[in-house]
DNA sequence: CGTCGCTTTGAATACGGTCAATTTTTGTGG
DNA sequence: CCACAAAAATTGACCGTATTCAAAGCGACG
């Protein structure tokens, strides 16, 4: 058996109400890739011809616009699908998604993605599943980008990747995540000279404690004000 | 028969590649639906239990936020299946979807669907590129409010609705929806005032005539630079 | 030790939001 | 059919948030 994170990726959405015995199955029309850090598993505008879930690492799925402009639209961790597109027939991927650090991951290419989602329905049941919840989550960063300030922006986003990636140690909850200032500003749509600004501002209040690829809260509480309050 | 509309709703995305006499069966386990102008379909966060396509009239899709603001995310028009959601399992309609004139609408409950989905595995693959479709969309709508300028971002908005139900007249392409200022701020994540500025400006320019629950561009390769032109 | 990339900070500016007053349109009832 | 009330749209003035540009600081790494 060639998939030592099985265990894991069995516990996933996408094979929720899937048997076992099936999963066994569905895991042996995949195989295995190992990214280096930096390594694109694949461009926007390519053809979607693979379907992914990660299985160790981050991968940053990122979207440039006409005018050069690029956006960060999500960060992958363990373990979670990407590249859904491919699912669906001539598609290309709306983004790219490059290896933040070394990386490992389950993948099917398309003919095998199909061929399972006539054999297994469930499967594609779940497939609707997960895309549905991509959209609702899409449609609700439209809305708040679009209503709210970029300082809650901000503060909903940190706490989002704290709920992904955080640690719980004695100083506070750890995000260990090599993001720039720059990286998170696309994250919220504004400039990494806002992004700055707030970070030091909360770092002033005691908030947080912001390094380098790595930032600590060390007042929860004081960002969940601030990614709720009225106005 | 009881669904004169079928002839069109055949050709949809939905529906590709399942023979006629499939999609005879399918039909079959749907209802027909009247709405009045004004009236709901459903409500945001209520529990998703049908799936809707949508033969007659003009439907829109809004969506609130935790402190009372609207955003106005999409305007459906017949051929067009709304309430995707209710295609996964244990969802809330992450938005309300009102009537803005009298409509009809073809409608699917939710077990309906999900047995359709298990015995046609072609019908779950097509919801997922629709679905895919749709989290593409707002990928793109998403960069778009980040990056973009509130005058290009009406002005791809208005092309787009063109497109959507544009008639090409002797005095320009007449867009025949009834949406005020107030509706169109809030597709593009604006306010009223700024989009009536605007609007004011390019009929000056003599690019569009605005009048109310109606538009014509008189000169669309203006919109389309503003849509397009770099910074 | 010096360079390079990232970050911080300041100052000026602009875009768009807010508020308020006015005008125009629509719809309703006499 | 007109008059009036209500709703929608326009426009102006002011202001605040966030962007832009520039310069300096800091840290990593060869």
């Amino acid at each position: 058996m060639p998939f030592e994170p099985v265990s894991r990726v069995e516990e996933i959405t996408l094979f929720k109400n899937i048997s076992p015995g099936d999963i066994h199955l569905i895991l042996q029309s995949a195989h295995q890739k190992r990214m280096d850090a930096e390594e694109f598993f694949f461009l926007q505008d390519d053809p979607a011809e693979a379907f992914y879930i990660l299985t160790s690492g981050k991968v940053r799925l990122t979207q440039y616009t006409a005018d050069g402009q690029q956006l960060l639209l999500r960060v992958i961790v363990p373990v979670t699908p990407f590249g859904a597109v491919a699912l669906a027939d001539h598609e290309r991927y709306p983004v790219s998604a490059q290896a933040m650090e070394s990386c490992t991951a389950v993948v099917w290419s398309k003919s095998a993605i199909q061929q399972l989602l006539i054999r297994f329905p469930q499967l594609a049941m779940n497939a609707v599943k997960i895309l549905a919840e991509h959209v609702q989550e899409f449609q609700q960063r439209f809305t708040e980008i679009a209503t709210q300030r970029v300082e809650r922006r901000l503060a909903r986003m940190i706490l989002r990747l704290a709920h992904q990636t955080g640690v719980k140690t004695p100083r506070g909850v750890e995000v260990n995540l090599p993001l720039s200032r720059q990286d998170l500003a696309e994250m919220v749509g504004t400039t990494l000279y806002t992004v700055s600004r707030i970070l030091s501002q909360w770092e002033s209040q005691g908030l947080i404690h912001a390094g380098r690829e790595k930032m600590i809260i060390l007042y929860p509480h004081g960002l969940v004000k601030i990614a709720e309050e009225e106005t």
